[in-house]
DNA sequence: CCTATATATTTTAGGCTTAAAGTATTTGCG
DNA sequence: CGCAAATACTTTAAGCCTAAAATATATAGG
């Protein structure tokens, strides 16, 4: 995944024979893919290493620990932007562990609420905080205003992708 | 996955009280995962189903497509930045498919050489123009500016990242 | 009430991914 | 040469993930 290749800085070359010419487009894409993977990749390995837990299952519990009460796998998996049967299989390992217990709807026989012990939790909480610090050494190259313009810029790309994503789905 | 959350914005709270604040940079991390999740997500929807191909094949194709000659398994896997196993598996599917071919390394009997077929290589650049024109599609809210900076902010981060997890390996 | 449709979840089949263990071969060195 | 270590690859076990089908329940309309 080399993205440092020079452009072929082809000026001359008419529109009309390189009708389709995105490259610059497509370079951003890769350094964006790569620079997340290789975060990803690093924060998955501390955190199997640290703390013998998996990046789907801390995320989870991340979303568990925002919602006291608990909340349906339904709303779990729209969260976590997941399919339905992905949460059901984690839940039920994290429920294995002990850190995540599941109670009916008293309002809903389909559906059942999902929250952490306080087992859980304690856990949970350990974990991020170790976790933040992680991020935060990740970034530290970053200056305040490098950090502060990546958010604008990237927010400017997540709408971008969001509207072409819509617009395909009417 | 919301990243919309207001900071809480307490000033006055005194660092040592709030010694691992790292808000911010949690917060990008959150808007690049997303915003390549997003991204991610949608391409392999289109690949699969315009071309029927998953997102890993299609890389792996695209490293081929780069290596005319072919490459042995073990180069590829370095090139993707995945594990050998992982490599070992997506060859057999592509070979099985008619589109990609292994030859043994004549001068190295644990080794084998793979390269596109002529199918192969017909069916990965099609696929490819395609591909270029949805990347473009997907970034087409942002200006020329907005993209060489994204450039740039983004080979920082990576480099920020890089020095972070090599730092950890020594 | 009864039925059609929608919703919440689980199950299934298939593919991706890794770490670790295993196999075959090559290379370096005494 | 002979053998220890390195290398290229495959296999295995376990987990993650999805789409699609299946199950159970809820809801809306007649």
């Amino acid at each position: 995944m080399d993205d440092t290749t020079a452009l072929p800085l082809d000026a001359e070359t008419k529109v009309s024979e390189r009708p389709a010419d995105h490259e610059a487009e497509l370079r951003l894409w890769l350094r964006l893919f790569t620079c997340t993977t290789l975060i990803e990749g690093e924060i998955r390995r501390r955190l199997r290493d640290t703390f013998d837990v998996t990046l789907p299952r801390f995320d989870l519990m991340a979303q568990l620990d925002k919602a006291p009460g608990g909340m349906t796998l339904g709303e779990l998996s729209k969260r976590m932007m997941v399919s339905n049967g992905n949460v059901t299989g984690l839940a039920e390992r994290l429920a294995t562990q002990g850190l995540l217990e599941r109670r009916a709807s008293p309002t809903d026989r389909r559906a059942q609420f999902v929250s952490l012990t306080p087992e859980g939790r304690k856990t949970f909480r350990t974990m991020a905080r170790t976790h933040e610090n992680w991020i935060a050494e990740l970034f530290a190259g970053l200056g305040r205003d490098d950090t502060e313009k990546l958010m604008t810029l990237l927010a400017r790309a997540k709408a971008s992708a969001r509207k072409a994503v819509t617009a395909g789905e009417k």
